[in-house]
DNA sequence: ATTAATATTTAGGCTATCCTAAATATTTGC
DNA sequence: GCAAATATTTAGGATAGCCTAAATATTAAT
């Protein structure tokens, strides 16, 4: 069983290499500045964390996730984020309200508690702040989902996520053909207001303020 | 901030001088059997709950929770008990299953979280082992929560609670007026099945069977 | 009431985790 | 390419828990 400092470190680890190229090291003086620890207690667990085969240390260098390392800091983001979906969209609370709950939520060991959590809130594919919830297997995006006012004219996407459980807005949206997974293209760009003129699936045509269209959160396709 | 280990011991006394007479003390011996620990182990940690005033304790005599440790033990029994809920209602866990779980979640440290899981469980009053649940003031009731099935002829009761989820059990209460909170009284009990013929709130007559009786959890008029 | 049995505490150690201060490597500026 | 600045590790020590074994209290039995 691993302590929850373990699952600190690695998860730290993680979000400080996160878009960084593959092996990148992690230095003590970074990781300790984002524990806010020192980095003599840094460099003792680095050892641990080695020995435990959970990174690759050279010391002096820093430490790099090993693939065993990489899979837990995976599930505890996993953990993390849909807790925080679990938070904001059933127990209401708001979105900068819920890391700090989410954090110590994350820490607790059940893989089927996991995986109900998933199916009851319907397998989100984003959580509040708009980041990819990793699946089961760890698969998880590599770009960040961006809103869909930054989709520009003639640009094809995909809707990922909704930046909030308001049911108005989910409600607005699924009156006018949209919802999670609909493909959709900026028509044009109305002058005054900004409101997007969409195409959705290639088929109907939609209007969409800028206020909603800020919350909708799409992945462009490559 | 409170560790993991003096909420388990905190809540461990509390369970072993439930329904004892008060300031009960609890020996190390019995404590440490129960917390599957060494002696010495309660020992040490007596000195420092007594220290911290969670207990009083007398030497070679066993602890007694002060009206601090109370109220700590009952925070974590109202946590341990909505969390049991949640697992069982919302996640469909297994009433056996939900204790390990809950076991963890119980000490998830956030007063919010606490009054919302309430609130989005409706403001349940027994969990799914049909133990009261404290209320937010720590309130609890002194007697456990008895099945239908074990009140005899004449004797009149409050449903407070029903012992699983299942909807179709729902439904059927619902459909013969049976609710939480609904005053009922043992008409007779039919032959054969042992079906019992019930009058609700003092008018209405009703038949359920002991199947459903069973999983009907009140509480007796004294 | 004294001894035998049982319960409890103390002593002495262990590990995980943290800390500060000192020692050692590395990097950078000239 | 060396000295100064910076980064990293090691040394030494603290605390919270846990353990076993030894010492001490209490209780029970004759």
């Amino acid at each position: 069983m691993l302590s929850q400092s373990i699952e600190d470190y690695i998860k730290a680890i993680w979000t400080l290499s996160e878009g960084k190229e593959d092996k990148y090291a992690v230095s003590t003086n970074v990781l300790a500045s984002h524990l806010m620890t020192s980095q003599a207690s840094v460099s003792e667990m680095y050892k641990r964390l080695a020995d435990k085969e959970f990174i690759d240390y050279i010391p002096y260098q820093g430490g790099s996730l090993s693939p065993k390392g990489r899979q837990l800091a995976v599930s505890l983001i996993r953990k993390h984020r849909l807790w925080e979906v679990f938070l904001h969209a059933k127990l209401g609370f708001g979105w900068e309200e819920v890391h700090d709950i989410a954090e110590q939520l994350e820490h607790i060991h059940s893989h089927e508690l996991t995986k109900r959590l998933d199916a009851f809130l319907d397998y989100p594919s984003i959580d509040p702040h708009g980041d990819y919830i990793p699946d089961a297997e760890g698969n998880i995006p590599k770009q960040r989902a961006k809103p869909l006012t930054e989709l520009t004219i003639g640009g094809v996407a995909k809707v990922v996520g909704v930046l909030d459980s308001n049911s108005k807005l989910l409600s607005l949206l699924s009156q006018k053909g949209i919802g999670l997974g609909t493909s959709l293209c900026v028509q044009s760009i109305l002058p005054f207001d900004d409101s997007r003129v969409l195409t959705l699936n290639e088929k109907q045509s939609a209007e969409l303020s800028y206020k909603a269209c800020e919350l909708i959160l799409i992945q462009e396709n490559r």
